[in-house]
DNA sequence: ATTCTCACA
DNA sequence: TGTGAGTA
C-alpha cells in the first residue's frame, strides 16, 4: 500500500489515527460510510488530512457525550452550509441529550432509594432472627 | 498491510 | 454501533 509519507504532518493513513484515537480502522470505516468521514483517495487508500482528523475528534468527543452518529452527522453537515444552524442544532440536541441525562439519573435514585430500603429492611430482619 | 462485503449481535 | 471472517 502507498501510505502518506510519515514525516508528512497532515497526510495519516488510517491504521494512523487508528492508532492515536484507540479505535479500530474498521470503525472509521464505519464512520465513513455513515457519511461522518471523506477521506481524500488515493486508489483504494483513504488519504486523511488535518481536516479529516478534527472530524474525527468532534466524532469522537460527540461519542463520548452520548450523541447518536446521526446527531453528529446532522451536525457536522451544517459546518460549510450555515453555521448559525448548526449553533441552533447543538443546542436543541444538547437540550435534548441533558433532559435525558436528567431522567436517567432520577431513574438511578430512585433505583438506589429502593435498594437501599431492601437492604435496611432484610438488615432488621437479620438482628431479629440472629 | 489495506480494501470491500456480508453476516451477525 | 460496530465486529469477525473471507477476499483480492
Amino acid at each position: 500500500m502507498n501510505r502518506p509519507e510519515p514525516d508528512s504532518r497532515d497526510l495519516f493513513a488510517i491504521a494512523d489515527l487508528a492508532k492515536e484515537f484507540g479505535i479500530s480502522t474498521r470503525a472509521i470505516r464505519f464512520y465513513e460510510a455513515k457519511g461522518l468521514l471523506a477521506p481524500e483517495r488515493v486508489g483504494a487508500t483513504r488519504i486523511f488530512r488535518r481536516r479529516d482528523r478534527a472530524r474525527l475528534i468532534l466524532i469522537l468527543r460527540g461519542k463520548r457525550l452520548g450523541f447518536s452518529l446521526r446527531d453528529i452527522s446532522d451536525y457536522l453537515s451544517l459546518y460549510d452550509a450555515d453555521r448559525s444552524q448548526q449553533v441552533s442544532l447543538l443546542i436543541g440536541k444538547v437540550d435534548e441529550r441533558l433532559a435525558s441525562l436528567q431522567a436517567q439519573l432520577s431513574d438511578l435514585q430512585t433505583t438506589i432509594s429502593e435498594l437501599k430500603e431492601i437492604k435496611k429492611l432484610a438488615d432488621e430482619r437479620i438482628k431479629q432472627a440472629g
